[in-house]
DNA sequence: GATGAATGAGTTTTCATTCAT
DNA sequence: TATGAATGAAAACTCATTCAT
């Protein structure tokens, strides 16, 4: 069994495992030895690759955080128009909320015990994905195409709205996925100033 | 000891004790131990009025999301203006949020085991106050005074923005609380169509 | 399973079988698992109990330096001749080492990490052991028959020899127990300073 | 890196580096790969060179066992007169103990498990220091200038008291060292019967 | 009703040792 | 010779839950 591989792809396989366990099961019903199995690899390995649990949910953070905000990025940037630009951030922002939308426990967890040492913690997850809206509205707003007055702020309340994609924050009788793409793009016009 | 108390005031004690100690330590962090240590009760005693310790996060879901729900009712009641009322509703909710910070994991985390025998599971904890928001979008656009063209879908985002007040979810150098509500207060008008 | 027994029998019985344990596979090689099983309870029992396996191993040491140097007081006491006491304090001593030399490892045991918190830490597990013999040649000199200059250095020197009765310490072909018991009375005269 | 080294020195090296964390950590918390990293080789390496931890430690016993005994007696053999030798082996046993001190649990541990097919087991590690102490006893009172009857069972007895010099088994209000050398020398000159 | 002693499966983590390269 | 990735058995310790009193 003892057969060598390429560091990087027991990285990925460990950080597949964590992902797809605490999605299905939640962080705190994974244990290790699931994660492992799974990975199809001991459980000292995976001590190689991550100092603790909990270091494994930190790195799928960030894997996330990035993944979100390079793809709204992507949207963004595919458009000329700056309603546009604005519809196509809200839509990729769906499609990955659909994806990844059983690590929401995963992408939104507080940490609660505050590393002592770490002097200030890792950035929020979403933090990546305000800072694309932000600067949408920012610099829309500075093309004369947005009102935005604090572009900061409203892109932290809009970031913040998205929750509302996942399936467990709407009741068993929500609205509808459709529904709610047609509501959250008119919101987002609306919050960007958009006549 | 073995002094018998009112039911209700056992469950008050024990429901005291899981929010104070959940939001000091976490949910998974916390012990019934704690709990009942906490409460001045038995550990025995915990299993005569909670099933088990995820229904007293249930239960406390529950308390949490009914009082959110009615403190931006009263708010919103105690205005005439439209407008007013909206406003009214957002400085409630951030105001709650404050409060309640601690309790983030609490009221959204998700259940991830759907209980086998329960048909449709909990509604989730934020759902009555969404239900405040969109009957205010609903009768303001009967009214005349807002324009929302699906108040359900609406309120339901609207709502999910309030995570922003959440000072986990904005980074370390994120907006402060005045921009913040001020921009809540923005964006809700907004999304309620006041010109 | 679930009987509920005196407490005092409880923490005796753990005591008893890391005692039996400690002494046929040494510390490191027992386990709580073993220590439990041993005992007749379960492993979550332990540690109502005992704070720790290092815990178990401190209340032990406790217990022999106690029975030691009360063995050693109660056999000096028994007689009314100086020399006649320091004799009878040998003997009890080289008694006690044969009952309880599997637990030498015990005894003598270093703590090497020094509690964090405990400013001054346990006091040695032989120190009692020490003040007697250290008592019995100040007693001596005072009564002229001892010419003991420092009683407390002789004292812990002459303790420290009775490392000699464990057998691991003396080779394989090193003295027989009838040997070095006269040589140690001998030791202790000369040390007490008796002509 | 694969360098390849004499033989002598990467022993030497893994010895150096056993003594330093052993020493420092105790054996026990002391991993292999401590060892390895610190003596700056591979942790295959190790197994080239030792069967196992444990014959790493027994190794160390030997070599500190050699020296302790190597110094006693270039101590003894110094000087002419024979109470002078006997002081002079205290005060290089006292030197050497505290130069080694931290490697107490080292030197006087027991082999608890007795290696099945090692037919005796090694000889315990002070046993060649005792010699010395037997032999200067032996040779003094042919010589005319001790009294030992029993000068193996004696110097088995001294060499034990020496355990005294370790910091640890004294109190932490034991005698200090200058009072403690003064009585060993004052002890060992009684043992020999000098007068 | 109320207690809290008792359980034991389950958790994270460590580490001596092996072996393909 | 030398490496270090990989193993997996075992360790200490936790804690939700039960139940005899």
């Amino acid at each position: 069994m003892t057969r060598t591989k390429p560091a990087e792809q027991r990285r990925a396989a460990l950080l597949a495992a964590g992902r797809a366990l605490f999605g299905a099961k939640g962080i705190a019903a994974t244990s290790l030895d699931d994660i492992t199995q799974r990975a199809g690899v001991s459980k000292g390995l995976f001590y190689l690759y991550f100092p603790s649990k909990e270091d494994l949910v930190l790195a799928l953070q960030e894997q996330f955080s990035h993944e979100f905000a390079a793809r709204m990025r992507a949207a963004a940037e595919s458009r000329a128009d700056w309603t546009a630009r604005l519809d196509a951030c809200v839509g990729a922002a769906f499609e990955c909320y659909r994806e990844l939308h059983d690590l929401h426990e995963v992408m939104f967890r507080h940490a609660h015990a505050v590393r002592p040492g770490s002097e200030a913690g890792p950035e929020p997850a979403p933090a990546a994905a305000t800072r694309v809206i932000r600067d949408l509205f920012a610099a829309g707003t500075a093309a004369g195409a947005f009102d935005v007055a604090d572009p900061e702020s409203t892109a932290v309340l809009c970031c913040a709205s998205m929750h509302a994609f996942d399936q467990g924050f709407r009741g068993r009788r929500g609205p509808d996925d459709v529904r709610l793409i047609q509501a959250a793009r008119q919101l987002f016009r609306r919050a960007a100033g958009v006549t």
